[in-house]
DNA sequence: CTAGGGCTCTTTTTT
DNA sequence: AGAGCCCTAG
């Protein structure tokens, strides 16, 4: 058996179809945990395995990272040096290069920029200004959202000037002027030479639709394309897909529709449910069983996705055990619930001896972070935020990289903006407005106008003038170190030059001196870069392409790093992960479900499916929390707990706080034991042979009882008492315990007192460790 | 042109 | 509660 072969003789029947069908399109509806990445790394291993050349396969992931492990994955089976050659990344990635090869095609320069939200939302924020319009009217944001629907839907200017109902309806909003902001934002970025995110994927589109050669070209090339997460995808990505993919007809899409989340961005549930209709004899697989959840989540989730009306035909089922229920905790206010997760942690690890990695904190938005990373910190419990303000949107930072974006594109007017007058060098606002002013008058540049300052009159004075000089001779010196250094020496290099290293010392508070921390990480990231470029093709290690990597770097996509720590992150960020706990908190009415997103039906159902999401990241356990109030704003506010904890059918609940029958206006809880629940669908999961080793869980609690199991332990060190009973208090060293996990083992040494008592114990499997004996379960038995 | 204070908005999610 | 933006005085 070849190695291929071995792997695919370990599928289960429905994950093995997909992967040996060869050819023609495919669905592959894959619910959550059923080994969908397994299948797609499988099946482009198998491809390869029967001769199709690795150039040829085009796969589109969700993240970079993604495509890395699964890139890893298939290198293992089919080799390294075969594997380099697979194209695989996210949309924007492969196609920002695409595009970066054929941009003179569009007018556009090879080294074009990329602008971030935060760019776009600037240059919104200025052309604004400059047409005079009332920001309060036209808020830059909502203006923004507004210009990446049109461009998600292929609204060019040109279409939107033809399409009467647009600009009613954008008139009807009192933005009567919106085709004109549009207009303005598409010249100002094109000027710039600066693509915006959706840019990538509408030019995409406007490349293969201009140039039937381009498109034949690319056509010929991906000859089989596989798209993960395709759930997710928004009209411009589906255009792309289907152009791509219409010659040979080789596609393959994976997704889930009961895990769309991204409608609010543009993303189309209607791409996965109508791919039937879209090619000729389409081949249908549906992966259903999970490997990733004991029961009760799985039951528990699909009695959540029951509740939606709009989904795919598809049952999910485990032969895994049924776990322990999902537990459900009530707290008074925000900064309890954080108590609550990060006692419940701490104890976890105590009890079962599990690393910090097992767990994860998911919250619907960024702002709830802060009560649990608190709570957490108090306790000693590392963690690591996943999103937010992300590591290259901080201010130091990006203004680093506006001077570096500037070296390779000083036409990127964003960038210039950014850094003109920082640090303070006397090139201030009104000067920036003339210069603006000349630059749009004659059609160039910013950065056109101030390499020829002497030869247009702008009234300037002179000290002014020989400023603009300066900083324009400055850009031009680093533009001719970055001929002949690497991307390194020229950042290093621009940091002092520029003085921005010298004007960060002079704050020394702590903030101060972690952005001086930042730079210096950014330079390690750097330095990373290169190295990882040398092993991949030869010495390029150039600095515009770790600019480009970096404008499309998602927050998964940063290097882990090894350390043990809980997760904190949305679950938009979740998506595709897994933790054996999970604390789902914030479980309430107008946060989530949110307040934006209860007016449709339409948005309820993508809520539910968050949840859903959500749930399932839980392999062992998950935890629903919620406060009854909470700091939202600055002010305390008071909350209700989630419709969606209702939604669950109750058995698959426990309740750790007693369930309070006369809260405010309804019965809160749906403890519905005997009620709609249909038995025999509980039990429709087919019995598994091998059935994975069965958790240490807690006893189970009598029905319908609703107990405290753990109490919040609000600071300090709780009483020993509060623990459960210990048996063990007699233990000595050198007695044989017998640990429900770990086995036999004997005990080498006690220390501490009272609570914090603990024993040092070499067992027979698992070696030596450390357990806090008011949670350790031993039995001494010599 | 700069610095500092006051005002506003934020909190739905992100490539 | 906190950050970013705008305005005004120097």
């Amino acid at each position: 058996m070849t190695e291929i072969e071995k792997y695919i003789s370990q599928l289960n029947e429905a994950q093995r179809a997909p992967v040996l069908q060869k050819d023609g399109p495919m669905i592959v509806i894959a619910g959550a945990g059923s080994g969908k990445t397994r299948v797609l790394t499988l099946r482009i291993a198998y491809l390869m395995s029967q001769g199709v050349d690795a150039f040829n396969i085009l796969a589109l992931t969700f993240t970079n990272k993604a495509a890395r492990e699964m890139k890893n994955r298939i290198a293992g089976i089919v080799g390294n040096s075969e594997a380099k050659n697979l194209w695989m990344g996210t949309f924007h990635s492969i196609f920002a290069k695409i595009l970066r090869f054929e941009a003179d095609k569009l007018g556009y320069p090879s080294n074009f920029s990329i602008y971030d939200s935060q760019d776009s939302v600037r240059l919104i924020s200025s052309i604004i200004k400059e047409m005079q319009l009332d920001k309060d009217v036209y808020k830059p944001k909502q203006v923004l959202s507004r210009i990446s629907n049109y461009k998600n839907n292929l609204i060019t200017v040109k279409a939107y000037y033809n399409n009467p109902e647009l600009q009613e309806a954008d008139a009807m909003s009192k933005k009567p002027r919106m085709g004109e902001v549009y207009e303005q934002y598409v010249e100002r970025c094109f000027k710039a030479g600066a693509m915006d995110f959706d840019d990538l994927l509408l030019r995409t589109n406007e490349l293969l639709n201009r140039f039937p050669d381009v498109l034949m070209k690319y056509q010929d090339r991906f000859r089989y394309i596989l798209v993960d997460e395709y759930q997710d995808t928004n009209h411009s990505q589906y255009l792309i897909v289907r152009a791509l993919s219409d010659r040979f007809q080789n596609i393959c899409v994976v997704g889930d529709d009961a895990q769309s989340i991204y409608a609010f961005r543009g993303a189309n549930i209607n791409n996965i449910l109508n791919f039937q209709k879209d090619y000729d004899n389409v081949q249908t697989y549906r992966l259903e069983q999970n490997y990733r959840s004991s029961r009760n989540i799985v039951e528990a989730a699909n009695s959540i996705i029951d509740k939606n009306k709009t989904k795919l035909d598809k049952v999910v089922w485990t032969a895994n055990d049924d776990g322990p229920k999902i537990k459900v905790h009530r707290s008074l206010t925000d900064s309890e619930e954080g108590r609550f997760v990060a006692s419940t942690i701490f104890e976890q690890k105590m009890q079962n001896q599990l690393p910090n990695g097992n767990f994860a904190v998911l919250y619907r938005t960024n702002a709830q972070s802060r009560s649990i990373e608190d709570a957490l910190r108090k306790r000693d419990i590392p963690y690591r935020i996943y999103g937010g303000l992300s590591f290259y949107q901080r201010k130091e930072i990006k203004d680093v990289l506006a001077y570096l974006r500037l070296v390779i594109n000083p036409k990127d007017e964003e960038a210039l903006v950014r850094v003109i007058n920082y640090p303070a060098r006397g090139i201030g606002g009104t000067t920036i407005e003339k210069l603006t002013v000349a630059a749009n008058h004659y059609k160039r540049s910013i950065f056109e106008v101030m390499e020829n300052i002497d030869r247009i009159d702008l009234r300037l004075n002179s000290g002014t003038r020989n400023k603009i000089q300066d900083f324009v001779t400055m850009v031009k010196s680093f533009q001719v170190i970055n001929d002949s250094y690497d991307a390194f020496y020229l950042t290093e290099h621009v940091t002092k030059k520029t003085g921005l290293i010298q004007e960060l010392k002079k704050d020394a508070t702590p903030e101060g001196i972690a952005r001086i921390e930042n730079i210096e990480e950014l330079l390690n990231g750097i330095k990373d870069f290169i190295e990882g470029q040398k092993e991949v093709d030869g010495a390029r290690g150039a600095l515009s392409e770790f600019l480009e990597d970096v404008a499309l770097a998602t927050d998964m996509d940063k290097d882990t790093g090894d350390d043990d720590r809980v997760a904190l992150m949305t679950i938009h960020l979740a998506k595709g992960l897994e933790f054996p706990h999970v604390f789902i908190v914030g479980m309430e009415e107008d946060l989530f479900p949110s307040a934006m997103s209860m007016n449709t039906r339409s948005e309820l159902e993508e809520e539910r499916r968050l949840f859903y999401v959500a749930l399932t990241r839980a392999e062992h356990q998950a935890y629903l929390t919620y406060a009854q109030s909470r700091y939202r704003w600055g002010k305390l506010v008071d909350s209700e707990p989630s419709r969606f904890i209702e939604e669950i059918t109750g058995v698959f609940l426990e309740y750790l706080t007693p369930v309070e029958t006369n809260y405010r206006y309804k019965p809160m809880i749906n403890n519905d034991v005997f009620g709609d629940v249909d038995k025999s669908k509980l039990r429709q999961s087919k019995p598994k042979s091998g059935i994975p080793p069965k958790w240490v869980t807690d006893n189970d609690p009598k029905p319908d009882m609703p107990i405290r199991r753990l109490k919040p332990m609000a600071g300090g060190s709780a009483p020993a008492s509060s623990g459960p009973a210990m048996p063990d208090s007699k233990l000595n060293i050198g007695n044989v315990v017998l640990h429900e996990r770990f086995g036999k083992g004997q005990v080498l040494n006690l220390e501490g007192v009272g609570a914090d008592k603990k024993a040092e114990i070499k067992f027979e499997v698992g070696g030596i460790k450390k357990l806090l004996l008011r949670f350790a379960k031993l039995d001494v038995i010599g």
